[in-house]
DNA sequence: AATGAATGAGATTTCATTCAT
DNA sequence: GATGAATGAAATCTCATTCAT
């Protein structure tokens, strides 16, 4: 699938959100990047980022005037960027075939989105961690998130509803099993540390038969 | 449902473990849990908790002798005690029905589990958000968790498996896709801060359609 | 004169108006002050402020929850109490003594004020240098002072020059001069490191001459 | 008034100094000067001198290793070369007039010194601030100032007074009121904002009043 | 037991200065 | 010479924890 391929990865994107960085900057991106995923980050320190980054801890700050600005400049571009592309890249890929099954969105969301949670994991990570903690990012990820939903995703969905392919749900409710689906992957992974390959098959079986509609 | 009456909620559970302790301790405990769910463990400072509480910084200290113990005393009965018996309340009455179809098993189990979700949101949040960020809670915790599904949970799938009313996955998997499901609504709350009454009914359909057999 | 009485050193105003102040605030009070009178403030260091109080560095900061706020603590109390007062203070003197000669008003005047320049020097150090470098700082300074010279002094002026007594020259003129020659004092005894008990006397005969009317 | 002419503001004369300046360091100078006229010294940073000046951090280094010696390039001309010939200047002027009264020594004084007040104040401003807070700045303006005094203004106070011209007090008293009555303005000027043209005419007449002899 | 001032280790941040390009 | 990224020492500030009252 040409899509996929189109999907990049988080972190490059971060990167390339923040082209023409220096290569210390480059490196303190990721070192935060790592940390903020690994411990938190509240639980990180800025030398900590530095040893990580090999730099002085005075680097850290010549781009980043903060340690908020920091998390911001890996968390903005993702949001601002990455995400709403991820969504329209999907829409167009189905709009493209208005015959599609509920099987074969599934499959066509699940397939990508899950290539981009294992590729993402880390930054994903820690934005759920702090859109829990923080209202001002919790409600700029709201008002993100949800026009590109409503754009993108639920006219797929009522479309489908309408041929009979999808259970007479809320498109809220839908999109909430449809992604929190997948990002049980990640929660599993995080306490079980082991991969399963065959993860992608099932989550698709499952939301498959899940969205199906009621039969009575 | 009688069961239902048996499931107190986590800080009752949290303050019932932590018996005869004078009021300004149970203060202490309830503005910490308060605090810790909404804002996070790092960024919560006992200056707050004491003003929270409405005592001085000193008594903060004066029974937990750190944050961390604080943390614990709020975590340990919850893994401890409240989550064994909720998996152990919810085997009990299973294992009296051995006739049970997917619908009533999964109905027996969402629905409860679902009023625990609900009354015990904020002490969830707290034991996912420091499950991800410590590794020793995290091994302590699937070391805790996992035997108790084993041995609970676990069963009661393997019987239905065989009786051809539960699709053939792993059970880790099927754990992943019952709790994971349940969990989501957590953070769907989170994110748009309203309540669905309806919730509860849709997530069972959902599980019940995801989790039949496939039919071939 | 009962009034010199009165006029307590801006020192032990600052600490009048920090009432009910833990002895170590205090220390840090008069450390700073003493600090930020001989080496400016932004020369101080809190380091500085914390050895030469004796207390621990993060004590600088219970009361105070910045820098500036310690210059402020400092500062404020002079602006709003000290100085207030010791203008208002001349102003019933001199009110209560309707046919007063120049020679009486500059005496009054400048025996007091030398009195208390003396005493505070150190603070005057301090705002006279600040004022000059914080914009916020000047504008505040100026609509604290301003009104008090209106309402107190200028009117004495005015009486003073309708009778002949004083040179006809702006109210802020004539200000200038009084308050700028008696600052001069503190200047010259930053350079000379000595003390002239005549000081007092000179200068009260050079403005009482140089505020003479002009004779044609 | 030829003199007149020969004053060159403090800024031309710090210039004038530094010969040979390429361009962009004369712009770090400038912008030194402007900043520290206007933040102080200390509240400065080097990469606000970049800034202002147009050029990059590292080339604020270039000529001036370190920042002092950016404000001893500024400050050092001026004591060594503008004041002493400021005074010297008046010196010959009146040298060569025997017989003045009071009035044309203190016109003559005070109109020169104005107008170079009025040109340097930035620089005088920076002197004053850093004076008070350097005692190593503090003996050098004293080793500098006190014999150039003592040479050049002294002999001609002395004259006068031995004439009856000019009031019996000792010579650096009298310095201290001429002086500090034209400092006066600086900071009249800096509280209020506003330009007044009169004002050397009053400060004229004030000084020769008030330094009048004294008439028993 | 409770209080809240005090502590000091450590976190964040600033900034004069250096240095590779 | 000029640039601006990098440095690291030191400054400001935070906060969990202790302790005298």
């Amino acid at each position: 699938m040409a899509e996929e391929m189109n999907i990049q990865s988080a972190f490059q994107s971060v990167m390339a959100a923040n082209q023409d960085i220096p290569p210390k900057q480059k490196q303190v991106l990721a070192a935060s990047l790592a940390l903020f995923a690994q411990q938190g980050f509240a639980n990180t320190t800025t030398k900590q980022i530095a040893a990580r980054a090999g730099v002085a801890e005075g680097t850290v700050y010549r781009r980043y005037k903060t340690k908020d600005e920091l998390l911001a400049a890996i968390l903005a571009p993702f949001m601002t960027e990455v995400f709403p592309r991820l969504i329209k890249e999907f829409a167009q890929d189905v709009v493209s075939q208005p015959y599609m099954t509920r099987h074969e969105m599934i499959e066509s969301i699940v397939v990508d989105r899950m290539a981009f949670i294992q590729k993402n994991g880390a930054i994903l990570r820690i934005l759920i961690r702090e859109i829990s903690v923080r209202k001002d990012l919790r409600s700029q990820f709201v008002s993100h998130a949800a026009p590109l939903l409503q754009d993108n995703l639920f006219p797929v969905l009522d479309r489908l509803k309408a041929r009979g392919e999808l259970v007479d749900w809320p498109d809220s409710r839908i999109a909430q099993f449809m992604i929190g689906t997948m990002l049980t992957e990640l929660f599993r992974r995080l306490l079980l540390s082991e991969d399963d390959a065959a993860a992608v098959s099932v989550i698709i079986e499952f939301l498959e038969k899940g969205l199906a509609p009621t039969t009575k």
